[in-house]
DNA sequence: GTGCGTCACTTGAACGCTCAACCACGCTCT
DNA sequence: AGAGCGTGGTTGAGCGTTCAAGTGACGCAC
């Protein structure tokens, strides 16, 4: 049993503030998301990625995987979305077993609506704390932690080259 | 109304790792300490902060502002702890309107049992990843937008000097 | 010294998330 | 063809979080 070895300067400084964020930020875009229109910042991140799917429609499992989701949150989210009438879900043609969730004209009207509001909170938020240099340091740092999570992230495939 | 400004390849980039790390680290920390003591993320944290306090114990808000929550979550949470013996509230002395929450000997105890495992979990799961310029980059953007979330925000006043 | 506004918290209900159990289907092996 | 296993998804119970309302206590004005 060695000693564990504690964190430095920085390191207790990177990690103190990552934590902080990590309640902040989605606390204070959920709350613009829900006064704009009673969704959670989930929610929209759920019809974000259908509306920008080919087709506005995935599988469940494969929606799960963009929102970094659980299968089980991801089928109560999708639920209670389908009873606003924003998706639906149908059954898959060749395979019985997989649900593909659709994006509903309704439901990316409502996105749309949605959108620019989202994006200036984002930047009133976030973004606009930082600079060019700031922003593209962030991503490829983000990226190193994403991939030390889950190494076949999805957003780590967006921009790649694959073999 | 004009036009709103979408994110750019870096901007989007930045944003959707910082939305994957939050769904995904919390979830693996919380992993860890739940499987090595049913304590959550957020547990461990109040208990962290009170171990480091002067006496160990902080009136209810600045346990509040040093764990980024709401003083009516923290009130719950509070509660949990005090019935598992960990913590114990106390009426302050000349203000009666203020709660202050004190570690126990038990809750120190568990705390520090729980420590190495804890901060074994943190670097392998993410600073691991990372140079140590990393860090230094990510402890730096950090703290920037913290303080763009929450001016005065407590891991702002932990280094700098004051007036 | 008596209102009156604010502060520091607590509470309960509604809602959301997690976890474990479950079901139905498809695939493989024999 | 059928047994067994893995995959894709759903469900319900239990717990955690949020939101709005409520309770005292302090402090300032007059």
């Amino acid at each position: 049993m060695t000693e564990p070895r504690w964190l430095n300067a920085d390191e207790r400084r990177a990690w103190l503030a990552l934590l902080s964020i990590n309640t902040l930020l989605p606390a204070a875009l959920d709350n613009q998301l829900h006064t704009a229109g009673k969704v959670s910042l989930f929610d929209y991140n759920v019809m974000a990625m259908l509306s920008e799917a080919e087709g506005r429609f995935l599988p469940m499992s494969q929606l799960a995987a963009r929102t970094s989701s659980s299968l089980s949150r991801l089928s109560h989210v999708v639920a209670k979305l389908e009873k606003r009438g924003w998706l639906e879900r149908r059954p898959h043609p060749r395979d019985a077993r997989v649900t593909t969730a659709h994006l509903s004209d309704v439901g990316m009207a409502t996105l749309e609506a949605l959108a620019p509001g989202h994006v200036e909170a984002v930047r009133t938020k976030f973004l606009d704390a930082l600079t060019e240099r700031d922003v593209n340091d962030l991503a490829r740092i983000g990226e190193k932690i994403v991939a030390r999570l889950d190494d076949d992230h999805w957003i780590l495939r967006e921009t790649e080259s694959r073999p």
